[in-house]
RNA sequence: GGAGCCAUAGCCAAGUGGUAAGGCGUGGGACUGCAACUCCCUGAUCACCGGUUCAAAUCCGGUUGGCUCCUCCA
């Protein structure tokens, strides 16, 4: 049974989806005004594993994860360096979906913009104006916190101590300084004809919208950083409530931050390391090793050790499923019936309850390696062709999940084979000059022997 | 002022009531024509103090240290 940890409870729970056998959810995606730093990989790597162990269960997953391509940041950015807006986002866009796939993630198939979203977030405004939980002041629209009982459920704050701490900039055309921006008047940038101004729309509400115009209702999961609990995801609970009376998702699910030297990583503090920078030094696969070692709700600290630690982790996994590969292929037997025994059985049920308990990566990783060591094992011993059949289409299936890439191999074809039987002929006959010249010779090819 | 999180071997990291998984590194051994790969063995009483319990790293209270949120942020 997989267990979930729900942010709006602060519990563990069952999962039980809203409609038999389906999943919908929805990750909060990035403002495209930059290269994404290795913090927003997180989400990025940990959503993309739960989206595949849904598929793994056999559930339908419909996922969705917007681009956020109207905002402050971009409007600055466009202006410092003197590009159209939307040539800055379509850049920024383009060269996330590059990162996104870098780091082994599969796109989102729903990946919706601000931009092409306005009129249904123009109508939802309209529509908590005519419910009272929103209201105009001089062009702009803002969202009437006080009027719902429920709002700082997420977080768990009150509406008095938030208004203790709160470093919002003063703004007297607000009833109450909690009230977040739902459409604001503007002279500077990308703007749209509304009823209240020329203008744009407050950050909190796209995810709203965007939501009901791909689902239609509630949805099982909504997924994004800690960062995003306040006021992001409070106020799109708020808005949810307000506009449909339900609470926008069931399970609401928060990954901790990426730290840099024991401090969180982040543009506004300026200490983050792209992930663009970083895949100069590592691959894809070792950042995701390496993040999917550790609990996503833990804090995950960067550094050169733990990096070249998951290196090395990953490439032993390879290597071992590449041996198991590569004698099967060699034993012309990549299609015979697999036998799992109770030792191979045993790997996927520790494997699933690992991800059974809220995801538990590190688990799940630990179960990996071990099946990599007894691969190992049986490769060496003769035979055991079935077992290690079972082995590889087990780890196979981790991998679908885990998105290491391990598994993506090509057999080889008949001339190559026939080198590898003349190389072991060579040694047989302690003939160690040909049999070094025949592995010359296809690692010349890119084969590794 | 309010809301939370964290502290486990040199490093990374699981474990949340029954006497500490795993990885990296270190050291030792095995295999091997060479190299690589691989396999086996090797380490901690869980920040500190007090309490609850037959039993606590795990629960409760306190102390110390670190982090995050209440402005944008994954």
């Amino acid at each position: 049974m997989l267990t979930v940890y729900n942010s709006l409870t602060n519990m563990n729970e069952p999962f039980v989806p809203i409609q038999p056998g389906k999943v919908s959810m929805y990750v909060c995606g990035p403002t495209v005004y930059n290269y994404i730093h290795i913090g927003n990989a997180r989400p990025i790597i940990f959503f993309d594993v739960v989206r595949n162990y849904f598929t793994y269960l056999g559930y339908d997953v419909d996922y969705v994860s917007n681009i956020t391509d109207v905002d402050d940041k971009i409007i600055a950015a466009a202006l410092a360096q003197a590009v159209d807006e939307t040539e800055l986002t379509s850049t920024f866009t383009k060269a996330y979906q590059e990162d996104v796939q870098a780091l082994g993630s599969n796109l989102a198939p729903s990946m919706p913009k601000v931009t092409e979203t306005m009129p249904q977030i123009i109508r939802f405004i309209e529509e908590l104006i005519v419910k009272g939980f929103a209201y105009e002041q001089e062009g702009d629209v803002y969202f009437r916190v006080t009027k719902l009982v429920e709002y700082g459920a997420l977080s768990n704050q009150k509406i008095d101590d938030l208004l203790v701490g709160a470093r919002i900039e003063s703004n007297t055309n607000k009833e109450n300084q909690l009230d977040f921006t739902l459409w604001k008047a503007t002279t500077e940038g990308i703007k749209w004809e509304s009823p209240w101004s020329l203008g744009r729309p407050g950050w909190h509400t796209e995810c709203v919208v965007m939501i009901d115009d791909h689902f239609h209702r509630e949805i099982d999961i909504h997924g994004g950083g800690m960062d995003l609990k306040f006021p992001h995801h409070e106020n799109e609970i708020a808005q949810a409530h307000a506009c449909f009376s339900h609470g926008l998702a069931k399970y609401w699910m928060h990954n901790g931050f990426v730290q840099i030297d024991d401090q969180k990583m982040s543009k506004s503090l300026g200490n983050f390391k792209t992930v663009r920078d970083i895949l100069t030094q590592y691959d894809g696969t070792t950042i995701r090793t390496w993040m999917l070692s550790t609990h996503y709700r833990q804090p995950i600290n960067f550094s050169a050790d733990a990096l070249e630690s998951a290196k090395k982790f990953s490439e032993r996994i390879s290597l071992a499923y590449q041996g198991a590969y590569r004698k099967l292929d060699l034993a012309d037997a990549l299609t015979i019936a697999p036998n799992m025994d109770e030792k191979i059985a045993k790997l996927q049920t520790d494997f699933e309850a690992a991800m059974n308990d809220d995801f538990n990566t590190a688990n799940a990783m630990t179960v990996l390696f071990e099946a990599a060591k007894l691969l190992n094992q049986l490769t060496r011993q003769a035979g055991k062709l079935a077992e290690i059949q079972a082995m590889c289409q087990l780890v196979s299936r981790f991998d679908q999940v885990l998105g290491l890439k391990l598994t993506h191999l090509q057999p080889l074809s008949p001339e190559v084979k026939v080198l590898f039987q003349e190389r072991e002929a060579a040694r047989q006959a302690k003939d160690f000059a040909k049999a070094d010249a025949i592995r010359e010779q296809l690692q010349q090819q890119g084969i590794e022997v």
